[in-house]
DNA sequence: ACATAGTACCTTGCAATACAAGGTATTGTG
DNA sequence: CACAATACCTTGTATTGCAAGGTACTATGT
């Protein structure tokens, strides 16, 4: 899968998975990577943008399995992106599919 | 429109509009911007890496409403390329839908 | 003759972001 | 003690959409 398609969407991606409930990174990742290809060098720098834009909260929890684990929760302006996002989404994939179809001007 | 969401598809939707007929280059801008917001900036040169990438050609033809148009037509390695784009763009949009439908893994 | 708008082409430089490649540290197993 | 799996992170590079600018032709109005 080209790269570039993913660019704008794994933002929504991630917010989506964590509007069901928060994630630590680890776990986002492997999430995202059973419906494409992803990289934790991806996914990483990603959530620290989102945190500094405030739409994530993160907070350490220990864990017995290995090093503590950096969980991520949604934040109501996250939520708010969120559904701006999905919208922004579906209108945007409507529009390239009816280009495909060569619907509209011709 | 976020910007990025266009990254990778635009290519598809060139050489789809190719795909149904030669265009110039102008007139694909504006059939383009029939369905999202895009500008000159941003095809002339994508329309430059598709024919250095020789999956489209052109020809100049000389017009009676204002400076000659470039007109450029879809190759045969255009047209391999643009199927498998499309199938790509199918199966990335439909992973992206389940992925924000919950669907899967939970 | 000159300004303006529409058409039609192009380029330079910037910004955003996916990813390869590398690093650190913990827990559990052979 | 080596190794894999878990879990975090960073640096640098490549790609590409877009703002901003430029050139030049045709037609219309003043």
């Amino acid at each position: 899968m080209k790269s570039q398609l993913k660019r704008g969407t794994l933002e929504l991606c991630v917010l989506s998975i964590l509007w069901r409930g928060d994630c630590y990174g680890y776990e986002i990742v492997n999430r995202i990577s059973d419906s494409m290809q992803i990289t934790e060098g991806t996914v990483y720098p990603l959530l620290k943008r989102l945190k500094d834009n405030m739409l994530i909260d993160s907070y350490i929890v220990e864990s017995q399995e290995g090093p503590p684990r950096k969980y991520y929760t949604i934040t109501d302006q996250g939520r708010v992106v969120k559904t701006e996002q999905e919208i922004e989404w579906y209108s945007f994939s409507e529009a390239i599919n009816k280009l495909l179809k060569g619907d509209g001007t011709e």
